[in-house]
DNA sequence: CGCAATCAATACCAACTTGGTATGATTTGA
DNA sequence: TCAAATCATACCAAGTTGGTATTGATTGCG
């Protein structure tokens, strides 16, 4: 299904939550009882988004999570590589490959090349983005002015 | 991990052998004895191509099976769509979605835009792409050419 | 100080998915 | 008819995932 896990999904939704949040700082419950989400998986998926460095955490009383930078700056690839790793389509992409069919493996190695285009893909997608339906109109602005080995016009 | 199924990647295996064996009729021996592949894993691979119509199959004695069509026209996508069914990154992409988190979900609707960007780069990665290490230059031509409407440059 | 609020670190478990294999039925060609 | 193949299932072990519980550490405050 080519899919990603829930909890992936419930860090971006968590991340909505406390980027329409702004600075406030938010405990586990609030961020349950704002999102639906049960403060015990609350509380998985904060550590996954505070392990990628994506939140700042403060403990003790009234502690809690706030965004570690601006939603412009997280990406899709950033939440995604949080809770999944790396990006590794195929374990052949994986650093300790080492096939059983080498010989064709050889060949499949561009998948190597799908899974950076892919990458590419989801890293230019942002919070934000996410926030408003502008993806088409932003993606397109900001990859033809800042970068433009890669450009995904209008999809 | 983002990652996609073993037999998805035997797929791709399975059909560049089809691809230089030519119009060459290879049954699941044959293929398996190629590819490495154990013999009953070569069949699981085989019906999955098969009922997506990607190889065409013929029964009893002589039988095997062969491309149902060009390599150009084999797209990466089909193949993982043949494995892994419709690419939906989260549930609510599919069909049959009802949220448990309703409010948030519809914000994180947008993952349906990300899956678009998604299915259309591996759309445009073709079996020959893969044979040959020149995805990048036939991406460039014939995104800019055919449909400008995406445009990935320089991978 | 001592308590309450809050996060941290594990550990656990049921449910599902995946990869791989086996078995018997069906089709085809000679 | 017989042998060569695929077809359709069914099965199972192993791993993954989602969700929860438990215990410990840290912080603020009266």
């Amino acid at each position: 299904m080519l899919k990603i896990g829930k909890l992936t999904d419930y860090g971006i939704v968590v991340l909505n939550h406390l980027a329409q949040s702004a600075s406030l700082q938010q405990s586990t419950d609030d961020i349950g009882l704002a999102t639906g989400l049960a403060t015990a998986t609350v509380r998985k998926v904060m550590k996954a988004l505070a392990d990628a460095g994506l939140v700042i955490t403060r403990r003790g009383a009234h502690g809690g999570y706030r965004l570690a930078r601006s939603p412009l700056q997280i990406s899709v690839l950033d939440v995604v590589e949080a809770f999944e790793g790396p990006v590794a389509l195929t374990e052949c992409s994986t650093d300790d490959h080492h096939c059983d069919i080498t010989e064709n493996c050889s060949l499949a190695s561009n998948w190597g090349g799908i899974n950076q285009l892919l990458m590419q893909v989801l890293s230019r997608v942002t919070l934000e983005d996410l926030r408003n339906p502008h993806v088409q109109d932003r993606l397109y602005r900001e990859l033809v002015q800042q970068s433009p080995r890669i450009q995904l016009v209008n999809l």
